[in-house]
DNA sequence: ACTAAACCTATTGACTTCCTAGGAAATAGA
DNA sequence: TCTATTTCCTAGGAAGTCAATAGGTTTAGT
């Protein structure tokens, strides 16, 4: 029941992104300030890349960017790209291919109420509302 | 994302329990009314029935039942025995080591809030609740 | 005694996760 | 044009987890 590292780093990639607007930040800089692999984070943000949630500059003084305002993303986008769907079991997945159970499980509700309550709650968070959680914590630190 | 077939099948085993009251429920019968393997079933049992969530009678013609009532168990104690924490960060497990992040991380909130919405559909539902939703379903098939 | 059931522990194949490795292609600046 | 820097692409691999399977031991009713 754990997300992965996968969709996590991605959210901070997209965070760091949101931190620096109008800058194109190489993944290098992503990479020391986040402490993840450089590699890793490759292969997380050529998810993000191809789906047109960043957009990047090939080259010296290349790097990414984000292409919308930090308020357009919900964290519930980037999670899903990058760790598909967040059902908690598989028959209720959007692509899945339809069990026998169906018509007799009642087991399936109670992972409908926990898909739909997950749902809800990254539908309904911006990357900007982390923005801002991320700044009132930084302020503390201070 | 996902709940592995240990919870799933602990849910089915405690509602198939639920739905025979009274009886001494011999796994070979559990195991064939839900199309799982025996064998598997009996590890998973195990743990619900060290719980203290089953009661066992050993031996020719025995087998488990329930040790309370369908509406004194809810889904989050079930999947919790046989899952652990349903937390979606390990940080934000009950015995969890604290994270050196911690001070600064603003995508934990995201996760806190998932997990909090995750914990209270799972607590608010009861295995009565479950075999109330098994039993319409039955109906509508007949 | 015989049989049917729970109990216990080890092992295994398949899969996933998280990352490393090694380069190719593109581009800014000298 | 050359070089350094960056993104882009693909393969591979170590470690761990999942979902069982296997093979027994113990207990208790008949």
């Amino acid at each position: 029941m754990t997300i992965s590292t996968k969709g996590r780093y991605a959210l901070r990639i997209m965070l760091d992104l949101a931190g620096h607007p109008g800058e194109t930040v190489k993944l290098k800089e992503i990479a020391s300030r986040q402490g993840i692999s450089e590699k890793y984070m490759e292969q997380i943000i050529a998810v993000l890349n191809k789906a047109g949630c960043v957009r990047s500059t090939r080259g010296a003084q290349g790097g990414y960017q984000l292409v919308k305002a930090p308020a357009e993303y919900t964290v519930g986008m980037i999670l899903r790209m990058t760790e598909g769907s967040l059902a908690p079991v598989e028959c209720l997945a959007e692509n899945a291919l339809s069990c026998e159970r169906e018509a007799r499980c009642a087991t399936v509700e109670i992972y409908r109420r926990i898909y739909e309550a997950v749902n809800h709650v990254i539908d309904t968070t911006t990357l900007q509302e982390l923005l801002e959680i991320e700044q009132e914590k930084t302020e503390l630190i201070q």
